[in-house]
RNA sequence: UGUCCCGUGGUGUAAUUGGCAACACGUCUGACUCUGGAUCAGAAGAGUUCAGGUUCGACCCCUGACGGGACAACCA
């Protein structure tokens, strides 16, 4: 895929920028890091990236790139009863997909756990560090409350000696998970909660995805993430909101390990209506098979949103028309799909598929001829192609009404409509099943009407799109909505997130009709269906028997609007 | 002994750092149209959570309320 990144040097001149970049502004200023900017983005290899890291990824490469700084994709793999190589693969595949340019800069926390364990060394030689034995329930006991201090361990005085030795015996594999942690000696009466004598180390008898079983002590978040930002030369730290807290202790190791200090910078995640955003929910929803993989096109993963047929840009695009700053919100996704509406009106090739075919006869035609219809209205350089008519073709069932609404029109008893590159149809008779369903439609047409021929002075107020019975080809076809009924599924007090799954947000078509020029189109390629949306070949189910669509967005339906409006 | 962040149209952001609130999405009109799409033109919608204070002047600075969020994993 094309990394189009629009360069920013017109936004960096403007006036109007988030507060990162006028705090980088004022450092390159000030020559805080003498004019160096390195950013980086830190993902743990425990799921699959979402749109919320998305907008980080955006945001972190965009400032390397602006400032004509590094970025760096770095794995905090810290904790191994939790990551894996899949996760670390998928993650390189989406952070690159999305255009985020690391080039060579690929790091692993776990590349840093002999440096980490030297400095624990060193805050143990300077009585900053202890290992304490107590177990998980003690330290929580003791640990106090937001409104009450909390009491030292009975192990938080032990000398340096001691210290040492027992760091060393819990590296060597003395002891068993749980038995002994590492923690910093720091306050346990601070009002701030991280600081009240942190844990460093745990033990940890797993096998690492990439040091195997060389290690069973294990750094903790707290103690590793800012001395992997110290190692790496990172000028801003960028991470989100609830680390806000956590600084006054990153701080804190930084200090007393007299090391490079970055700068840590806090912003609002992503919400987004009707979707969740955490990896764990993400995950339940995985593994408990509410939907097909992480991949599922109704995921708010990046993944997901690459199957369902968005394009980087959109995604690219949308990170920035939502800006960054530092309250809590909740984006509306119709922001998201505007993006990738914006963008696949400009790129799509148009096409004409039937997804519920109702057959028309033209009663009065005889014979084939081959139209020409334009491949995209808005990029002449797309060209045209041929599609073939006949007397015989689909039109959507909800393009004709038997008793038409007020407002409706397309096609009706005796009234016209003009087939969208073709003619003008007029329909003179309905033909229904004993159950009364309507089966067939005979027309007739003006053989005065074709499309661009401009013989006719006809008005009629309706196009609609139609496809050729002769050559049509059938495919599957997934309609996509919203995979929640609830505007913030995580925020209901009584309910359960899955129980606030819609049911309706997949829908399989299995029997559309489509025309032929389609068939050399490879899977993940996109295309609008006219009147109909945006739609890419699935690249999962699709084989050479069989395409398979996913829808990526719907047209913007006035029409359905105000249908819905009047029945409300 | 609680601490720390944050409050601007329906939504997301902006306001040249103190000069009577702008942009995008959404919504609603109308024009145009062989996609009820796109495009074009226009409209409605906030007086900036509230109350004081400083100032000629406050979204912006100060104080205090109120509201929202984060923090009490050997998760990240």
């Amino acid at each position: 895929m094309e990394n189009n990144w629009s360069n920013k040097s017109d936004l960096l001149k403007s006036k109007s920028k988030n507060f990162i970049y006028e705090i980088i502004d004022e450092d390159m200023k000030t020559k805080k890091w003498n004019g160096r900017v390195y950013t980086r983005f830190p993902p743990e290899p425990n799921g699959y990236l979402h749109i919320g890291h998305a907008k980080s990824i955006c945001l972190n490469y965009g400032i390397a790139r602006d400032y004509n700084g590094k970025f760096n994709l770095r794995f905090d793999d810290t904790n191994p009863t939790k990551e894996d190589q899949e996760y670390v693969n998928s993650i390189i595949e989406d952070v690159k997909w999305l255009g985020g340019d690391f080039e060579d800069r690929v790091f692993y926390a776990s590349d840093y756990f002999e440096q980490m364990f030297q400095w624990a060394e060193k805050l143990i030689k300077k009585g900053k560090a202890y290992v304490d034995d107590s177990d998980p329930e003690t330290m929580r006991g003791l640990r106090g409350t937001i409104n009450e201090a909390g009491k030292e361990s009975p192990h938080r005085n032990r000398s340096v000696e001691e210290n040492l030795d027992l760091f060393n015996r819990m590296k060597n594999g003395e002891f068993k998970n749980g038995e002994k942690v590492l923690r910093a000696k720091i306050d346990m009466a601070s009002p701030n909660m991280l600081l009240r004598d942190p844990v460093m180390y745990r033990i940890i008898h797993s096998e690492h995805h990439r040091t195997g079983n060389k290690w069973c002590i294990y750094p903790t978040y707290d103690w590793a993430h800012g001395l992997e930002d110290s190692i790496e030369g990172i000028t801003h730290s960028i991470c989100t909101l609830e680390f806000e807290v956590h600084r006054p202790l990153y701080d804190w190791f930084l200090k007393e390990l007299e090391i490079y200090h970055p700068q840590q910078i806090e912003f609002a995640r992503l919400n987004l209506t009707y979707t969740v955003m955490s990896k764990r929910k993400l995950l339940e929803l995985v593994e408990q098979k509410f939907v097909d993989g992480w991949d599922d096109p109704r995921m708010p993963t990046i993944s997901g949103y690459r199957r369902r047929g968005y394009t980087p840009e959109a995604i690219q695009n949308f990170a920035e028309i939502i800006g960054v700053a530092k309250r809590d919100a909740m984006t509306d996704v119709a922001l998201l799909e505007f993006s990738i509406r914006e963008e696949l009106n400009k790129k799509a090739q148009r096409v004409m598929a039937v997804l519920d075919p109702l057959k028309v006869v033209i009663t009065n035609y005889n014979g084939e001829e081959v139209l020409e219809a334009v491949n995209n209205p808005e990029d002449s350089s797309m060209g045209h192609r041929e599609i073939n008519f006949s007397r015989e073709i689909y039109i959507e069932k909800n393009d004709f009404m038997e008793n038409p609404v007020k407002g409706f029109h397309r096609l009706v008893p005796g009234g016209e409509v003009r087939l969208r590159y073709a003619y003008i149809i007029k329909c003179d008779e309905v033909i229904k099943n004993d159950k009364g369903e309507i089966v067939q439609l005979n027309c007739s047409y003006d053989s005065d009407t074709r499309s661009g021929t401009g013989t006719s002075t006809k008005k009629v107020k309706g196009t609609i799109h139609w496809v050729n019975v002769k050559d049509a080809i059938n495919c599957e076809v997934r309609l996509y909505d919203r995979l929640f009924t609830a505007e913030d599924p995580s925020g209901e007090k009584e309910k359960d997130f899955k129980d606030l799954i819609n049911k309706d947000s997949l829908k399989i078509i299995s029997d559309a009709k489509l025309e032929p020029f389609v068939k050399k189109f490879k899977p993940g390629e996109k295309f609008q269906f006219e009147r109909l949306g945006y739609f890419c070949i699935d690249t999962k189910y699709t084989t050479n028997e069989k395409l398979v669509f996913n829808r990526t967005v719907t047209l913007k339906d006035t029409w359905a609007k105000t249908v819905n409006k009047n029945r409300i």
